[in-house]
DNA sequence: GTGAATGCAAACTCTTTGCATGACT
DNA sequence: AGTCATGCAAAGAGTTTGCATTCAC
């Protein structure tokens, strides 16, 4: 639980924040140790939940303004699963990225990657008039344990 | 702007709601004209606004009841573009629908419709542990007047 | 006439902002 | 020392709920 999963994000994450001139903060320090620990997206109030069962003292405003300068620097990506939440994840610097399955009985968040899907989407941007440099998928249905 | 574009869905959805035992209602009945007259999805707010221009003393309270029934009943489909405003617009009992692309500048909602998409999203599904019975996709970018 | 549907206002939740304090360079 | 970062509290925005009234059946 306390086990950074990706130290490489983590570093990647302060020295970008360092190199666009923001200061070194105990706050936001914290909320990228919270996000490198993740395994999928995560609330702001989870984050928060999570830092302060740690023993550190963050406002959950602290938490806010972390992430939207995380998500300004392309550092987190957010995304929103359809209960009116924002959720935060890890965003890798080579663009590997997943996409997320939501239980519609239990609210459960999973995540999955798929070539083709990447391939259909890749295809399709090509033809649209806007030009396009991201995207989400969200999948619902019911999770293995609801059914 | 008053012309109903899809009586055929303003049918289905009134007939779905009487068969299910909700009585007539003109706040819900209004609501099912708006989403009727609707090119694209449109927030609850915009929804009141324009029933509220054309004479209608519509409460936002009701609108957003309304909207959970037709939700409920699959009627609508809710979805996000990532604003923290929730969008709906008419579901077709067909199943027949398209995605969405967001101007990260001007915030302009446009619509998509993909074959290799939903393709891709149907093939991927059959290997995921959850029982897929939804998706939503929205892209992000740059819209042409804003590039 | 009975109970659902509605409008208004208050309550709630999530997120942002103002401001004084504390921390980094 | 000068700023930026932080925490707390208050303000905002979107959505939901409580309640008395109106309306459909």
């Amino acid at each position: 639980m306390s086990t950074t999963h990706d130290p490489a994000w983590r570093a990647h994450a302060l020295s970008t924040l360092e190199r666009e001139g923001y200061r070194s903060g105990a706050a936001r320090t914290r909320v990228v140790d919270a996000l490198a620990r993740q395994d999928c997206c995560a609330t702001a109030q989870e984050i928060a939940d999570e830092l302060r069962a740690g023993d550190a003292r963050v406002g959950i405003a602290s938490v806010y303004r972390a992430l939207e300068v995380l998500d300004r620097l392309g550092l987190v990506h957010r995304l929103d699963v359809g209960d009116g939440t924002a959720r935060y994840e890890a965003a890798h610097p080579g663009g590997e990225h997943h996409h997320h399955v939501v239980c519609d009985r239990c609210g459960r968040v999973a995540q999955f990657a798929d070539d083709g899907l990447e391939q259909a989407i890749a295809a399709l941007s090509q033809r649209l008039e806007f030009t396009i440099d991201q995207h989400d998928v969200v999948l619902r249905g019911t999770c293995p344990g609801c059914r």
